[in-house]
DNA sequence: TTATTAATATGATGTAAATCATAGTCATTT
DNA sequence: AAATGACTATGATTTACATCATATTAATAA
C-alpha cells in the first residue's frame, strides 16, 4: 500500500497525522526511529513496559495474547500505515499483549513520552486517535458478542469478510493463523473452510485464501443456517 | 458513588474531566442536559445515529448488544461517574449496542457535534478520553481471549473479580445477569456458581452475589483446574 | 391469603466443536 | 533427488456446555 520513503514521508500518509501541518510533521519525523524486523521476530512481549507505539511501514505485524493453556489469540493483523501498541502506551501499563513480525517488516517507533508531548498541544491529533480507538473498541466489541453467541462457520465467515474488505479478495493467510483469529482450533479451520470451499464460496492455495463468492459469504455470517 | 447535584458539580467529579478549570467547566455544563430513567427504559438502541454521549450520575446503566439469534450480551455496566454511548459519538456511525437502565437512573448528555468543539481546544481532556478508551480496548481484549479460549469457570471468576474491584465485595447482579457478561446460558451460571458456594468462595441472596473468598476466586480465574 | 411472576435450582439429553490420531501434499534445504 | 518440515486434510472419540424439562423458593400483586 505505501512506498518506503523517508519518515516524514511515511507519517504523512498515515491516516492519523493526514491533519498535521508540514512543520509539525518534520517535527514529529524528528522523534521517529526506523527498524527492521525479520519474520517471527517480536516487537514487543505481553507485559513488556511500553516505551514505544509504532506504525508500519512495510510488511505485517501479527498482535496477539496467549490464554492460561497456551494457546495464541490474534487480536489483529496490522499493515502499512497502521498504529500498534497505542493501548500500553495512553495508559502507561504493560503491554497487554505480544507483537511479533510475520513479514519482513519495518515499523517506525515514536517514544512515548515525546509523543504525548507532541499530542498536547495538538487536538486535532488527539482526536483522530480518539476515532481510530473507537474503531477498534467497536471492532472489539463485535467480535466478542461474536465469540459469546456465534458459531464458528459465522465467525470464520465475519472474519474472512473483514480482512478481505481491508485486504481485498485474497488473503495471505495460513489456516492456522485464521483459526487463531476466529478463536477455533486449526482442525475445525480446515474442516469449516473445506465445506465453503465445496460450496464455491472460497477457493484456496497454501497459506492463501481467495474470496470467491462475497455475497454468499455475508448471508452466511448474517443469517442462522440453523433452525 | 457520588452525590446527586448540578451538572457541573457531577462533572466536575467524573474523572474524565477533572484536569478541566472551573471556567470550562461551566462552560461544558452549559451544554450538558439531565435525563432520568426508569429500570428497563432505553437511553438508546443498536443502530441508533448517536446524537448524544453520556454520564452516568444516579444508578445504572446496561450496555449490551444481541446476537444473531437474539440472545443477549452484556459489554459493560456504567455506575455513577462513567460515560457510554462514546464510540459512536467519536466515530459518527450508528450506536453499536443498546444502552438499558437497570434501575432508577440519571444521566446528563451532551450533543455530539457541541462535545467535539469543547474538545477541539482541550487537548488534556481528548488525553484522558484517550486514556478511558484505551483502558476499555485493554479490557475487551483480555475477553476475547477468555472468550475464544478459557473454560467458563474461569470466566466467570474473572466477571466476579473485575466486578468486585469495581463495586466491593456484594454484587447486586441476578444470575441471568453475570451469565450475559460471561457469555454463556443461565443454567450454567448457577451450577457454577453453586459449586462455587459449596465451596465456601462465594455466598448469594436473591439478586446479589457476596465474594467470600477472594484469593480462592482469584486462584481459580488464573489456573487451568483442569490437567 | 392466595395468586402470579421472577429468580434459583437440578436432572436428562443433545450437540458443536475440541482433541487425538494419522496421512497426504507442497515447498524448501541439504 | 532425497529429506525435512510446514501446511492441509479427514476420520474417530471425547467433552464442555447448551438445551429442554420440571421443581422449588422468594418477592410482588391481586
Amino acid at each position: 500500500m505505501l512506498s518506503s520513503g523517508s519518515p516524514a514521508q511515511i507519517l504523512r500518509e498515515s491516516l492519523i497525522f493526514s491533519s498535521l501541518s508540514d512543520e509539525d510533521l518534520s517535527e514529529l519525523a524528528k522523534l521517529a526511529v526506523e527498524r527492521s524486523y525479520k519474520p517471527s521476530e517480536f516487537v514487543f512481549w505481553d507485559g513488556d513496559s511500553p516505551q514505544w507505539f509504532y506504525i508500519v511501514t512495510q510488511g505485517r505485524i501479527k498482535v496477539f495474547k496467549h490464554s492460561s493453556s497456551g494457546k495464541e489469540f490474534v487480536i489483529a493483523f496490522f499493515g502499512p500505515g497502521e498504529m500498534f501498541g497505542e493501548v500500553a502506551v495512553f495508559e502507561d501499563k504493560p503491554y497487554p499483549a505480544s507483537a511479533q513480525a510475520v513479514a519482513e517488516t519495518r515499523v517506525v517507533g515514536i517514544r512515548r513520552g515525546d509523543f504525548l508531548n507532541f499530542l498536547a498541544n495538538r487536538p486535532q491529533v488527539a482526536l483522530s486517535i480518539i476515532n481510530v480507538l473507537g474503531a477498534r473498541l467497536r471492532d472489539a466489541q463485535s467480535r466478542l458478542r461474536d465469540l459469546a453467541a456465534e458459531r464458528v462457520e459465522q465467525r470464520l465467515a465475519r472474519v474472512l469478510i473483514m480482512l478481505s474488505s481491508k485486504l481485498g479478495p485474497s488473503l495471505p493467510f495460513t489456516r492456522q493463523e485464521i483459526a487463531d483469529m476466529v478463536g477455533t482450533t486449526i482442525e475445525t479451520a480446515i474442516r469449516v473452510m473445506s465445506q465453503l470451499k465445496d460450496r464455491g464460496i472460497i477457493s484456496s492455495t497454501r497459506g492463501k485464501v481467495i474470496i470467491r463468492d462475497k455475497e454468499k459469504l455475508r448471508v452466511l455470517s448474517e443469517g442462522p443456517p440453523k433452525l
